[in-house]
DNA sequence: GTCTATAGTTAGATAGAC
DNA sequence: GTCTATCTAACTATAGAC
């Protein structure tokens, strides 16, 4: 089971511009990828874009749009999945689990959110960090919810957790690659796992002090 | 006490150029900033740079490398100075703390090695890779010491632990800000505390399982 | 060491043919 | 719906004055 394509509908030249021009701003940055890059890798001309689109800040900020929704689908399917009465070691495990299946499986649309986030145009990036803060609010209910029920020790500032949770889980951008010999041998769900019990258990030999 | 400026004496636009390259490129992109706009910042006019640099390229490969000799001399040099025979939670709560130091002190350029390393040049892209390697390769030596002494729970994939320890820390640069209200407001010892006790005690309620 | 001026190239975007 | 052609502006880098 893998995370789904995007839901909504659309004229085949438009969806490919998009798909093409997320990995290009994933692996080239926003302002080294033209026009004609993108329509290039589409095998049209650049003028052919403009009948989809109004410019390029158009597609970087639908590109950036998608890259959430395309995670926060998949992150909220599979925990709406679980039972009801799940208890937070197992909805915590499976959000993790989806999110990094999303960022290491064949989305370049949130790893181009992550990599050019900061390196869009002003109006672009304040609309996506709206629509990136509701998932991130999503994650801090998630564990606000695990401490209601008791199962942070008290005083674990929450907001910190998640803080280091997201970048740890985002990092793997940098590191897994499917085709090499390196961490990319580990499925996504033995990572997964190790995350969890990182951030649950950490990993020393002896009990918590104090 | 804070991160130490480069060692390296150079002439005053060469040093200005490079600090301010840095936070351009930190806070635009490569791609997206010109030898103009470095030059404005300095108050030059671009031309001016070509004396000191060869290219845009050998500005952002000196930047990068900066970046990771910042932050390297200053980790170092916090846990050179811990006593010898200082045990893994003090010498990674201090390495931590040094490392987001530097990331959330004055230093743009680890932040602009952070997030434009996969948008340079190839040639540049691989002689920065060289130059991270090095570093994290001490970070490994770090947790492979501890291993060592008995400090992790058998069994544990410390080469993913570094990954997830770096990533944490790194994406520190997406949400402090020293002049917010938000995580802001903790120090940076308070927020490595957090940190070195999640990695290695994690934060359930409950003992570890099995 | 910094300047002006400019060569040569390429960018985003548009108009109108087909 | 895609094309060609093109406008205006901006880019890196260089040459040579000062």
């Amino acid at each position: 089971m893998s995370a789904p394509a995007p839901a909504v509908p659309m004229a085949d030249l438009r969806r490919l511009a998009l798909d093409h021009a997320a990995r290009l701003f994933r692996t080239q940055g926003y302002a080294a990828v033209t026009m004609r890059d993108i329509a290039a890798a589409c095998e049209v001309k650049a003028g052919s874009l403009y009948y989809h689109f109004a410019s390029k800040e158009q597609i970087v900020a639908e590109v950036l749009d998608i890259g959430v929704d395309l995670v926060f689908a998949w992150v909220r399917h599979r925990t709406d999945a679980l039972p009801a009465g799940a208890a937070l070691p197992l909805r915590l495990r499976t959000a993790i689990a989806a999110h990094l299946d999303t960022l290491m499986g064949q989305s370049d649309y949130i790893g181009a959110n992550i990599r050019i986030f900061n390196h869009v145009p002003d109006r672009v990036r304040t609309e996506a960090l709206a629509h990136r803060q509701l998932y991130e609010a999503w994650w801090q209910e998630l564990l606000d919810q695990g401490a209601r029920d008791g199962a942070f020790l008290p005083g674990t500032d929450l907001g910190l957790i998640r803080l280091f949770l997201m970048g740890a889980m985002n990092w793997s951008l940098e590191w897994h690659h499917f085709d090499d010999q390196g961490f990319g041998r580990h499925g996504v769900d033995a990572i997964a796992d190790r995350l969890t019990a990182m951030v649950l258990h950490g990993v020393s030999a002896t009990p918590t002090p104090g």
